[in-house]
DNA sequence: GCTGGAACTGAAAATCTTTTTCACTAAGGC
DNA sequence: GCCTTAGTGAAAAAGATTTTCAGTTCCAGC
């Protein structure tokens, strides 16, 4: 496993490469989201981030997101009550396993046996089908015990 | 193929079992939705609604939506570029798989080998699957066939 | 059919979120 | 270190959504 510290660097070369300049309010806002347990609105990001540089601008954080959005390097949550919230994304395709109780995130791939009932599809409706979006909602196993033990009393 | 007209009636009565009342601006907001080739935001919902019913406030269309979205008979669509767009939704539980060149979308279900695949991912993960969002995103099967022809000349 | 009262409506104002503008600052190639 | 230019933060603007409120309309009960 990868430590929050190479992920820095490794998100601080990609927007060198990108033609971008590695400032100290983009390197708070990397580490804020890098440090996160759960997906962040652009606003935690900056409440989270003033407590290590007070001067940060909430446009800043905005501009930041689209940068790295634009690297690929995070990406976006959809829920039914909003769907602002970024998680910093491992390389390339992912799904995402949310929990709703804690709203811990968590990334899974290697899972394209949708790929075949996606060519299903496709020869079933006509469809050309190029990217898809899937999420799945539930209980992680710490939350998943809790409730449990709560029902019991 | 169940008509408009009779969803319009079908989506009425949900309203009024539920409680409410179906007053002239809804029915626009339902009739608006159900005449809908594609998701529509509540800007767009207004200004066609307005068409038919020129006093409409777009106030009144963001609590209809709310309400037809309590009854499950709209469904929100999620896209990079927002989400804020709504759909009338068939009764169940349903996968969307939206052109993203003529913004058509289509709903569709009876798909759930994805379900053998969420439990190997639940033994796997620790983590308790309860619902999912699932989109496929493509081409339609005519905006596929004016890309082919606009590609040779 | 009327009527009374609660649900609903639209305008305006308030609130939130995101984008634009602009004068100033500071990365980082030289 | 210096210079250029990308990036910054404050403020204002623009947009989206929610709240408030006085007036209207639906419809259950007569
Ligand atoms: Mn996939
Ligand atoms: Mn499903
Ligand atoms: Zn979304
Ligand atoms: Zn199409």
């Amino acid at each position: 496993m990868e430590t929050k510290g190479a992920r820095l660097e490794e998100w601080s070369q990609r927007i060198a490469e990108h033609g971008g300049r590695v400032t100290r309010p983009r390197r708070v806002v990397m580490q804020v989201l890098l440090e996160a347990e759960t997906p962040l609105s652009p606003q935690e990001i900056c409440t989270r981030a003033r407590r290590r540089y007070p001067s940060l601008g909430l446009v800043t954080v905005y501009r930041t997101l689209d940068v790295l959005e634009t690297l690929a390097v995070v990406r976006r949550v959809h829920r039914e009550d909003g769907c602002h919230a970024y998680l910093p994304a491992t390389p390339g395709h992912h799904h995402l396993l949310l929990c709703r109780r804690c709203g811990r995130a968590m990334e899974f791939s290697g899972w394209d046996a949708l790929d075949g009932l996606i060519a299903e599809l496709e020869a079933a409706t006509g469809y050309r089908v190029e990217e898809h979006l899937l999420q799945l909602i539930g209980l992680c196993p710490r939350c998943y015990a809790q409730l449990k033990e709560g029902e019991r009393g």
